[in-house]
DNA sequence: ACCTGAACACCGTTCAAGT
DNA sequence: ACCTGAACACCGTTCAAGT
Protein backbone atom coordinates (compact mmCIF):
# COMPACT_ATOMS: atom_id res chain seq x y z
CA UNK A 1 0.00 0.00 0.00
CA UNK A 2 2.56 2.40 0.25
CA UNK A 3 3.67 4.28 -2.70
CA UNK A 4 6.97 4.99 -3.57
CA UNK A 5 9.63 6.72 -1.76
CA UNK A 6 9.04 9.90 -3.65
CA UNK A 7 5.16 9.97 -2.90
CA UNK A 8 6.02 9.45 0.57
CA UNK A 9 8.15 12.36 1.33
CA UNK A 10 6.17 14.49 -0.11
CA UNK A 11 3.28 13.12 1.85
CA UNK A 12 5.61 13.71 4.91
CA UNK A 13 6.37 17.43 4.11
CA UNK A 14 2.88 17.74 3.16
CA UNK A 15 2.12 16.91 6.68
CA UNK A 16 4.81 18.91 7.81
CA UNK A 17 3.60 22.50 5.97
CA UNK A 18 0.01 21.93 7.23
CA UNK A 19 1.29 21.99 10.95
CA UNK A 20 4.07 24.76 11.08
CA UNK A 21 4.11 26.52 7.29
CA UNK A 22 7.13 26.20 4.58
CA UNK A 23 9.52 26.95 7.62
CA UNK A 24 8.66 23.72 9.58
CA UNK A 25 9.35 21.49 6.18
CA UNK A 26 12.88 20.54 7.39
CA UNK A 27 14.64 17.98 5.33
CA UNK A 28 15.63 16.43 8.92
CA UNK A 29 12.09 16.33 9.70
CA UNK A 30 10.48 14.84 6.27
CA UNK A 31 13.48 12.44 6.54
CA UNK A 32 12.93 11.02 9.95
CA UNK A 33 8.63 11.45 9.18
CA UNK A 34 10.10 8.61 6.26
CA UNK A 35 12.18 6.56 7.73
CA UNK A 36 15.38 7.66 5.90
CA UNK A 37 18.40 9.89 6.49
CA UNK A 38 18.03 13.27 6.58
CA UNK A 39 19.59 14.13 2.91
CA UNK A 40 18.15 11.26 1.24
CA UNK A 41 15.32 13.18 -0.16
CA UNK A 42 18.10 14.58 -2.34
CA UNK A 43 18.04 11.31 -4.61
CA UNK A 44 14.49 12.18 -5.64
CA UNK A 45 14.37 16.07 -5.34
CA UNK A 46 17.32 18.38 -6.59
CA UNK A 47 16.87 20.79 -3.02
CA UNK A 48 14.47 21.67 -1.00
CA UNK A 49 12.28 24.11 -3.20
CA UNK A 50 11.96 21.57 -5.66
CA UNK A 51 10.18 19.47 -2.84
CA UNK A 52 7.69 22.24 -1.99
CA UNK A 53 7.14 22.59 -5.63
CA UNK A 54 6.33 18.57 -5.80
CA UNK A 55 3.54 19.39 -3.15
CA UNK A 56 2.20 22.44 -4.93
CA UNK A 57 2.15 20.49 -7.77
CA UNK A 58 -0.25 17.36 -6.26
CA UNK A 59 -2.81 20.09 -5.38
CA UNK A 60 -3.01 21.80 -8.54
CA UNK A 61 -3.49 18.23 -10.03
CA UNK A 62 -6.50 17.63 -7.18
CA UNK A 63 -8.06 20.91 -7.56
CA UNK A 64 -8.23 20.29 -11.14
CA UNK A 65 -9.91 16.62 -10.70
CA UNK A 66 -12.50 18.59 -7.91
CA UNK A 67 -13.71 21.21 -10.76
CA UNK A 68 -14.13 18.18 -12.72
CA UNK A 69 -16.89 16.71 -10.13
CA UNK A 70 -19.85 18.37 -9.19
CA UNK A 71 -22.17 20.25 -11.33
CA UNK A 72 -19.53 21.24 -13.71
CA UNK A 73 -21.21 25.06 -13.17
CA UNK A 74 -17.99 27.72 -12.40
CA UNK A 75 -19.65 29.01 -9.54
CA UNK A 76 -19.79 25.52 -7.48
CA UNK A 77 -15.46 25.58 -8.83
CA UNK A 78 -15.07 28.63 -6.89
CA UNK A 79 -16.79 27.48 -3.92
CA UNK A 80 -14.39 24.37 -3.82
CA UNK A 81 -11.70 26.07 -4.64
CA UNK A 82 -12.17 28.83 -1.20
CA UNK A 83 -13.22 25.16 0.75
CA UNK A 84 -9.78 23.99 -0.58
CA UNK A 85 -8.16 27.05 0.25
CA UNK A 86 -9.27 27.61 4.02
CA UNK A 87 -9.34 24.22 5.31
CA UNK A 88 -5.78 24.31 4.13
CA UNK A 89 -4.13 27.60 4.27
CA UNK A 90 -0.23 26.83 4.10
CA UNK A 91 -0.80 24.53 0.71
CA UNK A 92 -3.00 27.17 -0.76
CA UNK A 93 -0.46 29.82 -0.04
CA UNK A 94 2.17 27.25 -1.39
CA UNK A 95 0.21 26.62 -4.17
CA UNK A 96 -0.45 30.09 -5.09
CA UNK A 97 2.79 32.10 -4.32
CA UNK A 98 5.82 32.86 -6.38
CA UNK A 99 7.57 30.17 -8.37
CA UNK A 100 11.02 29.68 -10.16
CA UNK A 101 11.18 27.35 -12.87
CA UNK A 102 9.17 28.24 -16.16
CA UNK A 103 7.88 25.23 -17.46
CA UNK A 104 7.86 22.28 -15.04
CA UNK A 105 5.27 19.74 -14.11
CA UNK A 106 3.93 23.05 -11.76
CA UNK A 107 2.86 25.00 -14.77
CA UNK A 108 1.44 22.43 -17.10
CA UNK A 109 -1.06 21.42 -13.62
CA UNK A 110 -1.97 25.16 -13.10
CA UNK A 111 -2.93 25.39 -16.82
CA UNK A 112 -5.07 22.19 -16.51
CA UNK A 113 -7.07 23.39 -13.66
CA UNK A 114 -7.95 27.23 -15.15
CA UNK A 115 -9.10 25.39 -18.40
CA UNK A 116 -11.47 23.42 -16.54
CA UNK A 117 -12.91 26.51 -15.16
CA UNK A 118 -13.04 28.17 -18.64
CA UNK A 119 -14.86 25.58 -20.35
CA UNK A 120 -17.45 25.63 -17.40
CA UNK A 121 -17.40 29.39 -18.12
CA UNK A 122 -18.00 29.23 -21.92
CA UNK A 123 -20.82 26.89 -21.38
CA UNK A 124 -22.60 29.13 -18.96
CA UNK A 125 -21.97 32.03 -21.24
CA UNK A 126 -23.49 30.07 -23.91
CA UNK A 127 -26.62 29.36 -21.63
CA UNK A 128 -26.91 33.20 -21.59
CA UNK A 129 -25.95 32.82 -17.73
CA UNK A 130 -22.60 34.66 -17.92
CA UNK A 131 -21.77 38.14 -19.71
CA UNK A 132 -20.44 37.12 -23.22
CA UNK A 133 -16.44 38.04 -23.86
CA UNK A 134 -13.91 36.26 -23.85
CA UNK A 135 -13.75 32.95 -21.19
CA UNK A 136 -10.31 33.21 -20.52
CA UNK A 137 -10.40 36.55 -19.24
CA UNK A 138 -13.75 36.41 -17.50
CA UNK A 139 -12.15 32.82 -15.80
CA UNK A 140 -9.19 34.69 -14.90
CA UNK A 141 -10.91 37.06 -13.01
CA UNK A 142 -13.21 34.43 -11.27
CA UNK A 143 -9.78 32.93 -9.76
CA UNK A 144 -8.13 36.11 -8.79
CA UNK A 145 -11.19 37.71 -7.02
CA UNK A 146 -11.66 33.75 -5.29
CA UNK A 147 -7.75 33.66 -4.63
CA UNK A 148 -7.85 37.32 -3.43
CA UNK A 149 -10.99 36.38 -0.87
CA UNK A 150 -9.42 33.38 0.40
CA UNK A 151 -5.76 35.27 1.11
CA UNK A 152 -7.60 38.18 3.03
CA UNK A 153 -9.92 35.91 4.96
CA UNK A 154 -6.98 33.83 6.12
CA UNK A 155 -4.62 36.82 6.89
CA UNK A 156 -7.56 38.48 9.12
CA UNK A 157 -7.81 41.25 6.43
CA UNK A 158 -11.30 40.42 5.52
CA UNK A 159 -13.20 40.61 9.34
CA UNK A 160 -13.91 42.68 11.93
CA UNK A 161 -15.78 42.02 14.90
CA UNK A 162 -19.70 41.62 14.69
CA UNK A 163 -19.11 41.60 10.91
CA UNK A 164 -19.12 37.86 10.26
CA UNK A 165 -20.47 38.02 6.83
CA UNK A 166 -17.22 39.52 5.27
CA UNK A 167 -16.73 35.91 4.52
CA UNK A 168 -14.63 34.99 1.23
CA UNK A 169 -17.87 32.73 0.43
CA UNK A 170 -19.87 35.55 0.50
CA UNK A 171 -17.55 38.05 -1.53
CA UNK A 172 -17.42 35.26 -3.91
CA UNK A 173 -21.13 34.96 -4.22
CA UNK A 174 -21.62 38.76 -4.61
CA UNK A 175 -19.44 38.90 -7.47
CA UNK A 176 -21.26 36.19 -9.46
CA UNK A 177 -24.35 38.09 -8.42
CA UNK A 178 -23.73 41.06 -10.22
CA UNK A 179 -22.32 39.22 -13.01
CA UNK A 180 -25.78 37.96 -13.08
CA UNK A 181 -27.12 41.10 -13.00
CA UNK A 182 -24.65 42.47 -15.53
CA UNK A 183 -25.57 39.65 -18.32
CA UNK A 184 -28.51 41.19 -20.83
CA UNK A 185 -31.91 38.70 -20.89
CA UNK B 1 18.96 63.30 8.23
CA UNK B 2 19.05 59.87 9.90
CA UNK B 3 15.64 59.23 11.59
CA UNK B 4 16.29 57.15 14.78
CA UNK B 5 17.98 54.20 14.79
CA UNK B 6 14.57 51.89 14.94
CA UNK B 7 13.53 53.54 11.70
CA UNK B 8 17.21 52.85 9.86
CA UNK B 9 16.53 49.06 11.07
CA UNK B 10 13.31 49.21 9.37
CA UNK B 11 14.81 51.14 6.19
CA UNK B 12 17.51 48.01 5.84
CA UNK B 13 14.74 45.55 6.45
CA UNK B 14 12.67 46.84 3.56
CA UNK B 15 16.01 47.05 1.43
CA UNK B 16 16.63 43.43 1.98
CA UNK B 17 12.94 41.92 1.47
CA UNK B 18 12.96 44.24 -1.76
CA UNK B 19 15.92 42.03 -2.60
CA UNK B 20 15.69 38.54 -1.96
CA UNK B 21 12.33 38.26 0.17
CA UNK B 22 11.92 37.43 3.81
CA UNK B 23 14.58 34.95 3.68
CA UNK B 24 17.49 37.46 2.92
CA UNK B 25 16.32 39.69 5.91
CA UNK B 26 19.06 38.40 8.37
CA UNK B 27 19.76 40.42 11.70
CA UNK B 28 22.83 40.07 10.92
CA UNK B 29 22.88 41.65 7.25
CA UNK B 30 20.23 43.98 8.89
CA UNK B 31 22.35 44.83 11.38
CA UNK B 32 25.59 45.44 9.06
CA UNK B 33 23.78 47.87 6.99
CA UNK B 34 22.55 50.37 9.81
CA UNK B 35 26.49 49.69 11.54
CA UNK B 36 25.09 47.99 14.24
CA UNK B 37 25.53 44.22 15.90
CA UNK B 38 23.82 41.67 14.70
CA UNK B 39 21.78 41.49 18.26
CA UNK B 40 21.53 45.13 18.46
CA UNK B 41 17.77 44.90 16.71
CA UNK B 42 16.59 43.10 19.74
CA UNK B 43 16.50 46.47 21.49
CA UNK B 44 14.00 47.86 18.75
CA UNK B 45 11.99 44.08 17.67
CA UNK B 46 10.77 41.41 19.85
CA UNK B 47 12.09 39.25 16.81
CA UNK B 48 12.77 38.85 13.62
CA UNK B 49 8.43 38.94 12.87
CA UNK B 50 8.20 41.54 14.93
CA UNK B 51 10.96 43.43 12.32
CA UNK B 52 8.79 41.82 9.04
CA UNK B 53 5.81 43.52 10.87
CA UNK B 54 7.00 46.86 11.07
CA UNK B 55 7.75 47.49 7.42
CA UNK B 56 4.31 46.05 7.11
CA UNK B 57 2.33 48.14 9.13
CA UNK B 58 4.64 51.17 7.61
CA UNK B 59 3.64 50.17 4.02
CA UNK B 60 -0.03 50.47 4.94
CA UNK B 61 0.31 53.42 6.23
CA UNK B 62 1.59 54.77 2.89
CA UNK B 63 -0.64 52.76 0.94
CA UNK B 64 -3.88 54.82 2.72
CA UNK B 65 -1.82 58.22 1.82
CA UNK B 66 -1.38 57.09 -1.96
CA UNK B 67 -5.52 56.82 -1.56
CA UNK B 68 -5.99 59.78 -0.22
CA UNK B 69 -4.25 61.23 -3.25
CA UNK B 70 -5.64 61.52 -6.71
CA UNK B 71 -9.15 62.21 -7.53
CA UNK B 72 -10.63 59.79 -4.78
CA UNK B 73 -11.85 57.06 -7.06
CA UNK B 74 -12.19 53.81 -6.13
CA UNK B 75 -10.95 52.73 -9.85
CA UNK B 76 -7.96 54.96 -9.22
CA UNK B 77 -7.21 53.65 -5.83
CA UNK B 78 -7.36 49.92 -7.11
CA UNK B 79 -4.81 51.59 -10.07
CA UNK B 80 -2.36 52.62 -7.04
CA UNK B 81 -2.58 49.24 -5.20
CA UNK B 82 -2.20 47.33 -8.34
CA UNK B 83 1.13 49.44 -9.13
CA UNK B 84 2.99 49.21 -5.95
CA UNK B 85 1.60 45.89 -5.38
CA UNK B 86 3.82 45.16 -8.85
CA UNK B 87 6.08 47.84 -8.46
CA UNK B 88 7.03 45.99 -4.61
CA UNK B 89 6.35 42.62 -4.93
CA UNK B 90 8.18 41.23 -1.70
CA UNK B 91 6.24 43.89 0.62
CA UNK B 92 2.79 43.60 -0.91
CA UNK B 93 3.48 39.72 -0.24
CA UNK B 94 4.65 40.29 3.28
CA UNK B 95 1.82 43.27 3.73
CA UNK B 96 -1.31 40.79 2.68
CA UNK B 97 0.52 37.82 4.54
CA UNK B 98 -0.39 35.65 7.05
CA UNK B 99 -0.05 37.68 11.05
CA UNK B 100 0.21 36.62 14.66
CA UNK B 101 -0.36 39.66 16.60
CA UNK B 102 -4.33 40.51 17.37
CA UNK B 103 -5.04 44.36 17.58
CA UNK B 104 -1.59 46.05 16.85
CA UNK B 105 -0.29 48.95 14.80
CA UNK B 106 -0.70 46.28 11.53
CA UNK B 107 -4.51 45.98 12.43
CA UNK B 108 -4.97 50.16 12.97
CA UNK B 109 -3.09 50.86 9.93
CA UNK B 110 -4.96 48.29 7.53
CA UNK B 111 -8.15 49.32 9.08
CA UNK B 112 -7.59 52.71 8.13
CA UNK B 113 -6.27 51.73 4.53
CA UNK B 114 -9.82 50.00 4.03
CA UNK B 115 -11.41 52.83 5.36
CA UNK B 116 -10.41 55.26 3.00
CA UNK B 117 -11.36 52.75 0.04
CA UNK B 118 -14.84 52.12 1.85
CA UNK B 119 -15.40 55.87 1.55
CA UNK B 120 -14.81 56.46 -2.35
CA UNK B 121 -17.07 53.74 -2.62
CA UNK B 122 -19.94 55.10 -0.88
CA UNK B 123 -19.33 58.29 -2.60
CA UNK B 124 -19.59 56.56 -5.99
CA UNK B 125 -22.58 54.70 -5.38
CA UNK B 126 -24.39 58.24 -3.94
CA UNK B 127 -23.63 59.25 -7.41
CA UNK B 128 -25.12 56.24 -8.91
CA UNK B 129 -21.63 55.41 -10.42
CA UNK B 130 -21.67 51.86 -8.78
CA UNK B 131 -24.49 49.57 -7.61
CA UNK B 132 -25.99 50.08 -3.55
CA UNK B 133 -25.55 47.78 -1.38
CA UNK B 134 -23.05 47.87 1.89
CA UNK B 135 -20.41 50.19 1.31
CA UNK B 136 -17.73 47.63 3.16
CA UNK B 137 -18.96 44.87 1.61
CA UNK B 138 -18.67 46.10 -2.04
CA UNK B 139 -14.91 47.67 -1.29
CA UNK B 140 -13.65 44.14 0.49
CA UNK B 141 -14.72 42.54 -3.36
CA UNK B 142 -12.73 45.24 -4.94
CA UNK B 143 -9.74 44.76 -2.81
CA UNK B 144 -10.11 41.13 -3.16
CA UNK B 145 -9.67 41.20 -6.30
CA UNK B 146 -7.16 43.51 -6.59
CA UNK B 147 -5.36 41.42 -4.36
CA UNK B 148 -5.70 38.28 -6.05
CA UNK B 149 -4.72 39.40 -9.31
CA UNK B 150 -1.72 41.16 -8.56
CA UNK B 151 -0.46 37.73 -6.57
CA UNK B 152 -1.73 35.31 -9.56
CA UNK B 153 -0.17 38.18 -11.84
CA UNK B 154 3.32 38.17 -9.69
CA UNK B 155 3.36 34.04 -9.64
CA UNK B 156 2.92 33.61 -13.29
CA UNK B 157 -0.13 32.12 -12.62
CA UNK B 158 -1.64 34.66 -14.79
CA UNK B 159 0.42 34.66 -18.23
CA UNK B 160 0.52 32.42 -20.91
CA UNK B 161 2.60 32.99 -24.75
CA UNK B 162 0.79 35.47 -26.53
CA UNK B 163 -1.76 36.18 -24.14
CA UNK B 164 -0.40 39.65 -22.47
CA UNK B 165 -3.62 40.91 -21.98
CA UNK B 166 -3.97 38.65 -19.05
CA UNK B 167 -2.71 41.52 -16.44
CA UNK B 168 -4.06 42.62 -13.31
CA UNK B 169 -4.61 45.68 -14.25
CA UNK B 170 -6.84 44.60 -17.23
CA UNK B 171 -8.82 42.32 -15.26
CA UNK B 172 -9.69 44.95 -12.52
CA UNK B 173 -10.70 47.48 -14.94
CA UNK B 174 -13.03 44.63 -16.21
CA UNK B 175 -14.58 43.95 -12.73
CA UNK B 176 -14.99 47.84 -12.76
CA UNK B 177 -17.24 47.75 -16.33
CA UNK B 178 -19.05 45.00 -15.15
CA UNK B 179 -20.48 46.80 -11.58
CA UNK B 180 -20.88 49.31 -14.16
CA UNK B 181 -23.19 47.46 -15.94
CA UNK B 182 -24.85 46.10 -13.24
CA UNK B 183 -25.86 49.87 -11.35
CA UNK B 184 -29.43 50.65 -12.46
CA UNK B 185 -29.39 53.63 -15.03
C1' DA C 1 19.06 52.51 28.10
C1' DC C 2 21.57 50.56 24.49
C1' DC C 3 25.10 47.80 22.56
C1' DT C 4 28.68 43.90 21.97
C1' DG C 5 30.83 39.24 21.47
C1' DA C 6 30.53 34.52 22.47
C1' DA C 7 27.77 30.69 22.51
C1' DC C 8 23.79 27.30 21.48
C1' DA C 9 20.70 24.80 18.76
C1' DC C 10 19.16 24.38 14.22
C1' DC C 11 19.06 24.25 9.19
C1' DG C 12 20.26 23.49 3.89
C1' DT C 13 23.66 21.57 1.33
C1' DT C 14 27.91 19.01 0.03
C1' DC C 15 30.87 15.11 0.02
C1' DA C 16 33.30 10.86 0.76
C1' DA C 17 31.97 6.46 1.62
C1' DG C 18 29.15 2.47 1.80
C1' DT C 19 25.55 -1.49 -0.40
C1' DA D 1 20.92 3.44 -8.11
C1' DC D 2 20.12 4.76 -3.49
C1' DC D 3 21.43 5.72 1.13
C1' DT D 4 24.40 7.21 5.31
C1' DG D 5 27.24 10.05 8.56
C1' DA D 6 30.32 13.76 9.06
C1' DA D 7 31.21 18.27 7.99
C1' DC D 8 30.57 23.34 6.51
C1' DA D 9 28.55 27.73 6.42
C1' DC D 10 24.67 30.11 8.00
C1' DC D 11 20.87 31.67 10.88
C1' DG D 12 17.65 33.17 15.08
C1' DT D 13 18.03 33.71 19.69
C1' DT D 14 20.01 34.02 24.40
C1' DC D 15 23.15 35.69 27.77
C1' DA D 16 26.85 37.67 30.40
C1' DA D 17 29.22 41.67 30.12
C1' DG D 18 30.31 46.27 28.94
C1' DT D 19 29.32 51.99 28.57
Amino acid sequence: MVANRRDSLIDAAAQLLDRGGPAAVTLREVGRAAGVSHNAPYRHFADKSDLLEAIASRELERLADSFGKGGGRPREMLQAYLQWALLYPERFRLTFGPWRGDETALGKAAFRTRAVLVEAVAREQQEGAMPKGDPVRLAALLLASANGAASLALAGHLGRPGRADLSAENLVADLFDYLETATPA
